[in-house]
DNA sequence: CATGAATGAGAATTCATTCAT
DNA sequence: TATGAATGAATTCTCATTCAT
């Protein structure tokens, strides 16, 4: 049968996407992760990420299966993207305080620069990661950057520029909590303390106050 | 006495038409707080809170306006709440360091025991904080709490215990921080991390964990 | 807002309205007077009047039953003010043409002035005049005044100005029809003929043509 | 086959999932024309028209937006009957006087027979016309038809049979308020005059008045 | 005569998902 | 594979009126 039927009148032959799965799937996807990244979750419209993608909303269910499902993806998405930015990072040739302040500044960068990330993050603990929970890839992903921060930990203890004995979780959350929670509270924080969280002046004082923070936590 | 009346299923028995416009406002607003604490500001309802508050929903509107409005009211409840409870820790009669000791303790503890307070805030930076910027009470709530960790630092210098010229705002965003990710992001985390992160000893962990980096920090 | 609490400290002692019915019901009645012919009937709200008249709501009831009612009490007085008016011009003095010129003209500036009682009239036809149809004085109001403006044709008849044999009824609608569908109509008219209806000049000029058109019509 | 099915009331049996989007685009603005024909935009309840074009409520949301856009869907259609039927009555090749007549002689008629135009168009003018304001099409719709009435004029004058200078907006003004406040108006007309306006005989009296009322304007 | 708290029945609009083609 | 029309259950908010004091 020829495609373009007879009912699409002046103008005709719409640009009728090509069946292209793979091109749809992406296509679907870096819609959603904008709309979920903007919106959150619950914000996200099934309806938006359809349009925003060019795609017949059924497609979002034949590819995805469900608006949960399809958070999924893009929440494995989201951080696969970070924890490769991590890896290029080659901490392991590092000296280890240039590692960690490396690290740090990074993180740091990560967070100003892809806000879409916290507020995904944020979303799924509101729903108490229960979308995580099924994910089969995620422990895969994050297992080799803890293990990496031990081994710059390690190093350090060895050089006897660490101190001995700092949980790498430990490490990783306060490194993740000084930044995220500057920049995911900085609104109310803004009007708590009547101060422009966002100058960049302000946002210079915060990462030195970070690095600052962790690598004097890390002094024996 | 008549109980109840026919027309009220189960539960029944309640004192309506009470014409007790004190105790109505705030079985509304201890109703709101709880589905707010619960679910965030989207997540709520008002239908909910008129049920959960055993007034007609009609009154929510009589007394607040409108759900944002009650939101606002809430969210000043909940602030009013932790600030009063920091000034009755009295930190202005403690010595610097058991002062400091004493905030970050009373910080994590009542984030433990507040989880509605955290996710109150959560959603208030979601929404970019419009409904605190129409607050007209929330700034002087604040500023006497910063005036009194800025006085630590002052004595804490002065006496040569801590280090010059700490930031209290960023002092305080960070005591803030430390506690306020662990508990709000536990869900990714725990996944990430394979750990339980509210096992009894982790949460112990977390609090000295906390204590020595704010204290190591101020150190000189 | 509850009033009447014991948080209402200072100014306190409300200007309670010391008992004076007459008063009371002479405030509701002009609120309502200035929300029916702002709105409409549908459009006006009874809490509003409530508190333009600063009265208690309840009294509203008291003294006029029900909104309908409180309507009909406006209505009739809204059509009481304009045939007083038409009174004072004392018609019944002036030469025929005189006394037609000077009736069109005060007709259309009573609606000019008094875009609200075109408003009124609108919603009551719209609601098919079942306030009206209840009205006990509404006719006695009108039979004199059409009995004026028979009196002006029978004049002019008689002196050779105005033909013979027109219906009073039917210039009456005529000469408030054609200010009248010219004001509440502006608003589309505006669009569909693109042109500024309301500018002075604008104004100036449908008055002219209506007089004209009304005395060319009497012409013999 | 089972006949509809047991959750659907009275009328069952409805072809449901009809899948033809002309057809329910097209039942939903009959069903709503009737709907804001005869109750106005306020009085008009979305529940009702999806109940009478048979649709789910969502499809009026899927294909019109908004209660507003629908209804200025409705009014944009309405305008288009009358100004086509006007059309066809060829007034281009009919003497001038003759012309007028039939223009006059169709709009009376057309009211008559199409009260909800009427109300619509007064609904549209109680809002300001803050509907037609952003219509695209509505001025392209009546500029023929001002010029067609300018051109009748034009001829008359130039035979010698109208005065000249008349404006056609003027009296396309004229033409429409004759009529209208007279249908619009009658009940609280009724009232006041106490005469049965819509009797047959009435209705022809008040014709007869209006074309010997235009006519007689427009002679030299 | 006066107060204002309380009520219940709707109002428009939204949303993830499914179905016919 | 692809389309987009169709669904029903909720959601916030409104309003004239009545009741307890």
């Amino acid at each position: 049968m020829p495609v373009g039927d007879s009912r699409r009148g002046a103008g005709g032959s719409l640009p009728r996407r090509a069946r292209n799965p793979e091109a749809t799937r992406r296509r679907i996807l870096r819609a959603a992760t904008g709309e979920f990244a903007r919106l959150g979750l619950s914000g996200a419209r099934v309806d938006r990420i359809a349009e925003r993608a060019r795609v017949n909303k059924r497609m979002i269910y034949h590819y995805f299966g469900s608006k949960d499902e399809l958070f999924l993806a893009v929440l494995e998405g989201a951080y696969a993207n970070i924890r490769n930015a991590e890896r290029r990072l080659d901490l392991e040739h590092l000296a280890p305080e240039e590692a960690i302040r490396t690290l740090v500044t990074f993180t740091w960068n990560y967070y100003l620069d892809n806000p879409g990330f916290l507020r995904l993050v944020n979303s799924e603990n509101l729903h108490k990661a229960r979308h995580l929970k099924r994910s089969k890839v995620i422990k895969d992903m994050h297992s080799p950057f803890v293990e990496m921060v031990a081994d710059i930990l390690r190093r350090g203890a060895r050089h006897g520029i660490f101190r001995k004995g700092v949980d790498p979780v430990q490490l990783n959350m306060t490194i993740a909590a000084l930044g995220y929670y500057y920049l995911t509270n900085r609104y109310t924080s803004s009007i708590i303390f009547d101060r422009d969280l966002m100058a960049p002046a302000a946002l210079d004082a915060r990462l030195a106050f970070i690095i600052d923070n962790v690598l004097g936590y890390l002094r024996p």
